[in-house]
DNA sequence: CGTATGATTGACGCCGTTCAAACCACGTGG
DNA sequence: CCACGTGGTTTGAACGGCGTCAATCATACG
């Protein structure tokens, strides 16, 4: 998190990021960790938006309805990253865990103060935003598909073997394909021995060419 | 611009936003207009970021290529509408003059104040994003058009007639599709009434039923 | 064993890409 | 003035990939 970002050297944004500076004390807007079974609900479009949440463990998938009623995920966050910060006082969108989870909401309490670096958080989902925005126009299921697999790889560093915990219906509407598609291309990734799929519901990924699935994804 | 935004009443927040406080002090973050002609770049991908900047008149897009060589727009910068605001020191994207234009930097000075609410520039540059996103999964050619009509009658509201300033490529490349497509949904627009095209590049649009646009862009 | 849920596979039609040509407004120079 | 070239837009024809609809498979559970 303790990422640099630009006009760092301004008073105004020294000020911003005070890490764990006030955390713990009388009035902490940290509360405890939350855990959530699979498909639970965060919180939901229209609520009133009063914390932002870090995830501890699993993953959390953030989405919208367009006005015909299609689910189009806008992003899953993994173990580390934060959601939860609008623009307004108003939830735009939908938070459910994926799986099983564990999350920390970090309230704005008056007069407790926010441990957190909100601009960063913000610059750092507008950069998977635009790069997300770059994988979808970059035409092709396949394409997509494999951008998802690096992206989760890029989650577990080192392993060659993950779960990425998502249905394909949650890939799909991630990627802005079909549920079809989606196993169709996942199966050409495994006839060009790119990967294996394992696990009763075919979520367990083992990497078998990580430098062929990246060249996919160029 | 004083959208307030969740969080806002926590101390730190607070902090950020000291709009035109200090703005006129003896070392001003605010430099002079920039005047740009079409076309011309304003930054690159792989320069140092030093400043953030404001569009006063004219449009602005910033666009990354892909390692294909292939263009892609990530978003158009009207009139009060702030971009060049990165993650780290250095820019990932490139930044051009659509059309004649002129833009305000503001740069980081050592002691100087950035008069502006940077997360709330972040957090509407994502709002952005993520909504291009929407438009952009939404498939169909005609419907991603329909929506940048829209997003355009938008800059213009009250007037029935505007000028796009951008090309079919640029349109093309922003949304993703062909230059060919783009075109393809102009006639449709135009066969179902829904708007005229004028001037010698077809880029000046009169809105006839602005209903019929929005209905379209569900 | 029957049902349910999620993943996979197949057949077919449509929409957008691709390649190509035509068009239009506006220059230039003969 | 006309011939010609240029840059951007439009239109046409053919191909291919993805969506749709449907059937099948695999595993878990009552």
């Amino acid at each position: 998190m303790g990422a640099t970002h630009m006009l760092q050297d301004n008073a105004i944004v020294k000020h911003m990021a005070v890490p764990g500076q006030h955390y713990g004390a009388a009035e902490s807007a940290k509360d405890h960790t939350i855990r959530l079974k699979a498909d639970e609900t965060i919180y939901s479009e229209g609520e009133y938006a009063f914390a932002i949440y870090q995830v501890e463990a699993g993953a959390v998938r953030i989405y919208r309805l367009t006005p015909s009623g299609q689910r189009y995920i806008l992003s899953f966050c993994g173990k580390g990253e934060w959601f939860g910060l609008e623009t307004g006082n108003v939830r735009t969108d939908f938070a459910e865990a994926v799986c099983d989870a564990r999350i920390t909401p970090f309230r704005a309490n008056r007069n407790a103060v926010v441990p957190v670096d909100l601009l960063n958080i913000a610059l750092t989902n507008l950069a998977k935003a635009q790069h997300k925005q770059l994988v979808i126009t970059e035409q092709s299921a396949l394409k997509r598909v494999a951008a998802f697999v690096h992206e989760m790889a890029d989650g577990h560093p080192g392993d060659c073997e993950f779960d990425m915990m998502m249905s394909r219906s949650d890939i799909a509407d991630y990627l802005g394909i079909t549920v079809e598609t989606v196993a169709r291309c996942f199966t050409k990734l495994r006839e060009k021995r790119i990967l294996c799929l394992k696990g009763r519901l075919q979520r367990v990924v083992r990497l078998l060419d990580r430098d062929a699935l990246i060249s996919l994804t160029i």
